[in-house]
DNA sequence: CGTCGGGTTGAAGATTGTCAATCGTAGTGG
DNA sequence: CCACTACGATTGACAATCTTCAACCCGACG
């Protein structure tokens, strides 16, 4: 089996990783750190598509298919490998094992991208952000356990306005009412949860 | 070139074709009329998720990942195409252009929904509407040659406010405001285009 | 002729956005 | 060590957007 050829880089706190119109034809996998999928707007808007774990490939879909035109952004600093599309390709082809890990990326972001869907069109702002953050918290405990439902928590609340399509003043005062009814406090980079039940039972989807 | 196996069915219009936890794992294409891809809330609430015209498959992302949970609807009366998952995935293995179509598939899905994402996000109710209905205009034309911008629209109000996350009320007017504008009306299951260039000011997303 | 589904309209209220001021904290440079 | 600054979070007042509820219309259809 040979070694895929790869090729490093850092990348600093809050700058570009990819834009929009990149035309290489690499595979990104995030290494250490948090970054984001987002589309940048003309009118300044911005919409966040997901943010990315340690593990996560910037673009799945990209690989076989063109044309997927978004951004990704650095959320803490982090460590980027480049991988050669075409050798991919093969790779895949020759190993089932490596396919199939694509395959599960891809069906995630597709359920991740339903999920956020059907929570924009039809939750409210409460809802949302609740719905955001139990996935991240998922997402985190999946990558190593947690003690003391205190997790790793590096979004500001501009980040979060612009996953769930709010306004970060709203955020602001939508993570006090969840301080002042005890299910959650968010400061200092860390997301303490205090009453899970009820966080689950906002961001419950059905 | 072995001829797979299918097996074809007729739905009504408003009858369900595929629910959430449907086990099997055959791959359904939509041979004539119109469907949709939903999810049911359990508070009434639905979001729909994608219109789907002739030649769309259902769930592209099924055939090689489980566990995508959405029902689908007819919207007309439909002929649906049952096709068995295991030998589609034969056949792709064998047949490249069989799998190039089926992650081109794959990717429309996937542009669209991150476009969904963004419209839902970060779009007022005109713009999310305008959206969606040049995204169905577009695709109604590459079906075939459309005279004099009259398109043929099985919506109802209730199916365009489920898709972009308004009511069926503001829906209503919403168009009435763009029938004032002379940007378009929308009557009679046919959406006739006045003012395509506004239609895509409101729709464009940059 | 009645009724039913879908669309339209008005009035009132809830949710969310905008604008602007303030505050705290962490640099940064003198 | 002390301004000075910059950034993010918070707060209040107000406005815009969208929903809710209810009534009504209208054409299709039994």
């Amino acid at each position: 089996m040979p070694r895929l050829n790869q090729q490093f880089m850092t990348v600093k706190a809050g700058h570009q990783i990819k834009c929009q119109s990149e035309a290489r034809d690499d595979v990104l996998v995030l290494c250490s750190g948090w970054a984001f999928r987002y589309i940048q707007l003309s009118d300044g808007g911005r919409q966040i598509l997901r943010f990315l774990l340690p593990g996560d490939i910037f673009s799945p879909a990209a690989i076989f298919s063109k044309g997927m035109s978004f951004s990704a952004k650095a959320l803490t600093e982090v460590e980027v490998s480049r991988l050669d599309g075409e050798e991919v390709r093969t790779q895949c082809r020759a190993d089932e094992l490596v396919m199939m890990e694509v395959f599960r990326s891809l069906g995630d972001n597709g359920r991740a991208s339903y999920e956020l869907i059907t929570v924009l069109g039809q939750r409210p702002a409460e809802r949302r952000i609740a719905h955001l953050l139990l996935s991240l918290i998922r997402r985190i405990a999946a990558h190593g356990e947690i003690p003391d439902q205190r997790y790793p928590f590096p979004l500001k609340q501009q980040h979060i306005a612009d996953a769930v399509g709010l306004t970060s003043v709203h955020v602001s005062r939508v993570l006090a009412l969840f301080r002042e009814r005890n299910i959650l406090t968010l400061a200092d980079r860390t997301l303490q949860v205090t009453d899970p039940a009820a966080l689950e039972r906002l961001a419950a989807l059905n």
